[in-house]
DNA sequence: GCAACTCCAATTGTCGACAAAGTTGGCAAA
DNA sequence: TTTGCCAACTTTGTCGACAATTGGAGTTGC
């Protein structure tokens, strides 16, 4: 799981993680109005500790406020995912030319192994692709541990960037590209093995190119229905 | 003013920005321990509010949270600033390519002007260095609105990263870089305008690499002293 | 029939008070 | 003198109530 602790202290944080849960499962519709009553009942809280985790929601970009009107769970439109897939070429290109110099011989053998094992899941899945999708970003977030830039971390994994996985749950249902996604990732693990940084970068970011076009088609198919 | 509208509608976002502006100029030291009762007197507001700020705060990785502990001033150390510093390089040479393909003529030449001011500030400047470095904020963010990316833009610009300007304050004082920035600037413009958006990406990756061994420098010599 | 106005309910913004956790200082025993 | 424990104080976390603003329903006038 790549949301931060379930349970830590304070009802604030709790409620900041199941809100981000419910948003990006889709479980909270894109656009919801966030009601802050009704939610601190339902989670058995005042509305103190649920208006303090609707500003850090705020903040990690999962809903939007506006002043005495409430908040809102953002909308994904094709302009936002654009431009989050823009940034997230520029910030995992960048984290996998660092990777390619500062993960351990070791780590780049388990992530090799993970893709052992999204392969196996892949042969036989049915319509798992979700746990593809979730392995997908387990990859990728290896990766930017591996440039032991804890900022890069921070903003590619825990906490900011949930935008990404909310992208996903919507779009993983019908991703037919695992396979194809599964080769490049063995092109970009080969290329850390060889402690080729360009190289690496360059495949990553054409990585996430083909994986925009994919979710930009998709969006397309959607919009003609 | 690179800071959002000092005021507006409610009085946790009035205390986030006031508390925002506190901490990037210095006027918080890094680490100080942040006290909710008494900033509250302070700002003339309840404890609510402020909590909310101090939530706000966290998510812009102004201020650290530790849970029944209470709220600090981010320190930012050498890996930090570092990590930071990688960051930029991504973001900005990306906004840089982007920026060469959409941006109007008009907005080039603009951008040219505001370096023709810059140039005369530093003439006829004395120790105002500061204002160079408000400056040079506004040059970045004017080529970060050029990418037409609005996460680009809110990532390096107005709300997340108010860590940079924070490092400006603390470093801009003995800041003898000026000159070589305002020479790389005026390429990366020419960059611009002659639509070659992999030459201004990779100079905007230089400049910002030579600010950072800049900065590091200055560290250096801070720790020897 | 449509537009605009008014009032009302619902929702957000704010505050003060109480509960819980953490911190500090002093006191006693080794 | 040092060390460990205990108690009081400080600070954070939470709740419920009140004020202010908004959005909408219903009504009235044109």
């Amino acid at each position: 799981m790549l949301i931060p602790q379930p349970q830590q202290g304070t009802l604030a944080d709790l409620a900041t993680h199941k809100l981000a849960h419910s948003i990006v499962t889709g479980e909270l519709a894109q656009g919801q109005k966030l009601n802050e009553a009704e939610l601190a009942e339902r989670f058995g809280m005042g509305r103190g500790p649920l208006r303090e985790a609707l500003r850090h929601l705020e903040g990690m970009r999962l809903v939007k406020r506006t002043p005495n009107a409430g908040a809102r769970v953002v909308v994904l439109d094709r302009k936002t995912l654009s431009d989050l897939y823009t940034v997230r070429e520029a910030l995992e290109g960048m984290a996998c030319r660092i990777a390619a110099t500062q993960m351990s011989d070791d780590e780049i053998e388990q992530l090799s192994a993970l893709l052992d094992k999204h392969e196996t899941q892949i042969a036989e899945q049915g319509g798992k692709v979700y746990a593809q999708s979730e392995g997908d970003l387990d990859f990728h977030y290896q990766i930017a541990r591996g440039s032991r830039n804890q900022m890069l971390m921070d903003m590619l994994g825990s906490e900011q960037y949930q935008l990404l996985r909310m992208c996903r749950y919507r779009t993983s249902r019908n991703a037919q590209r695992t396979k194809p996604a599964l080769s490049q990732h063995r092109q970009i693990v080969q290329a850390l093995a060889n402690r080729d940084g360009e190289l690496a970068e360059m495949l990553m970011r054409r990585h996430i190119q083909g994986a925009w076009r994919s979710i930009s088609e998709m969006i397309d198919r959607e919009e003609a229905a």
